[in-house]
DNA sequence: TAGAGTGGTGAGTGGCACTATCCACTATAG
DNA sequence: CTATAGTGGATAGTGCCACTCACCACTCTA
């Protein structure tokens, strides 16, 4: 099929195609002419899940063509490939990087700064997760927890330990619809769809419950 | 404290402290003069709050605008305030819309596509989930599911029922912590951070579990 | 053989979160 | 008292990002 039809199929306008072809999200199609070009279903495919993950998800270009690269490379090995993926992807969202502000030290709030790396060490132990060296979604923990602190509201890794148990949970149940996917393209863009998509959908879960339960708590009338 | 003294203890730049003023991030200071203010305790709570949500959490200068609003109107009625924070965050992520494209159905897998709002009504029906009549967070879980659906996945509501038992305990453990708080603003402060700063740990959590439960299935040395 | 469509490329757009500069003025050190 | 640094307020500019437009030589279709 030709751009147009890529388009018309995938919804996404033709600039647009070109530009994700100049960045290298999509791959060129294959050549017949010096201005005709072929492209596939597989071309559809890819073309959806890129919307997916920008559109849907919120990621940016860049990332979500390190992630399609590491899927694109490593379909033999899934743990290796779900390393690469997870190691790709920005772990909270898109890509504004925190900006490390040297903050002083807040003044009154009683909360003793500590070390939030070791305590995020102290909960992997507790659980028994082994995990690379320096995984970044430790980092995101780590520095979840130092903000809390920095806010004065004494959080530490005893108080995530439950949180951790559910995710535990959440992780095996990922993993358990992993089991019967086909080709290993096709079983790649499965663990990231599971682990990519899923993650707003979790949160707006928790969000429903939140507000079912603060009623429930709250109500007064 | 001036706005130097503030900027000092904040490590947020005076441009941008002005530049959160401007736009009523921030609360203006007592004028003293012409061209002096006096800033207090509370601005540079507030403002930690605001790089909080801004540069850790990535919301938009304009979201976290409306959250400090809602935080600032409505600390009598904790479930008000819950449900407010709740329709004033976005729920997925910042703020790019999704940009409905009317992509044609995909033509080969052969997932029906259903009405996923229907799913969803299924999902919080047995989860006995009581909320407001059009939640934000449960357009969310619909595009999810319509996305899934729509890269050939299917997927219902029954994929998500295992995922929704744990967001309800979540959202206990969430609401457990929000006993004992101080005075109305700290209480609705306090809200806030456990249901936005923790978002991003939460999904990071996952991502440890995933990894650990990764090499114990596929590992192959 | 006209007209629409194609790929490729460079330049432009709009939105966002700042950031720089300027101003009249105030506080403070010497 | 002056000199200097700092202040609040405002306007304009910056850099980045995800597109979007315009143009080109060419090719396919009627």
């Amino acid at each position: 099929m030709r751009i147009s039809e890529l388009s018309r199929r995938s919804g996404v306008s033709i600039p647009t195609i070109k530009y994700y072809l100049r960045d290298g999200l999509l791959p060129a199609g294959r050549a017949t002419a010096a201005n005709q070009a072929d492209y596939n279903e597989d071309h559809l495919r890819r073309l959806r899940l890129i919307r997916s993950l920008i559109g849907v998800r919120g990621l940016s270009v860049s990332a979500t063509k390190d992630v399609l690269a590491a899927v694109d490379e490593q379909q033999g090995d899934m743990h290796l490939l779900l390393g690469l993926v997870l190691g790709a992807l920005p772990v909270e969202r898109s890509g504004r990087p925190p900006r490390r502000d040297g903050a002083e030290e807040p003044a009154g709030a009683g909360a003793a700064a500590g070390d939030a790396a070791e305590d995020v060490a102290a909960l992997t132990a507790e659980m028994g997760w082994k995990t690379s060296p320096n995984p970044p979604a430790a980092q995101v923990v780590t520095e979840t927890l130092e903000t809390l602190r920095a806010l004065g509201m004494d959080y530490d890794w005893r108080s995530l330990l439950p949180y951790a148990h559910l995710a535990d949970r959440a992780a095996r149940l990922d993993l358990d619809q992993l089991e019967g996917a086909g080709d290993p393209l096709q079983q790649a863009e499965r663990a990231l769809l599971l682990t990519v998509l899923l993650e707003p959908a979790l949160l707006a879960l928790r969000r429903l419950a939140q507000e079912h339960h603060s009623a429930q708590r709250f109500s007064n009338g």
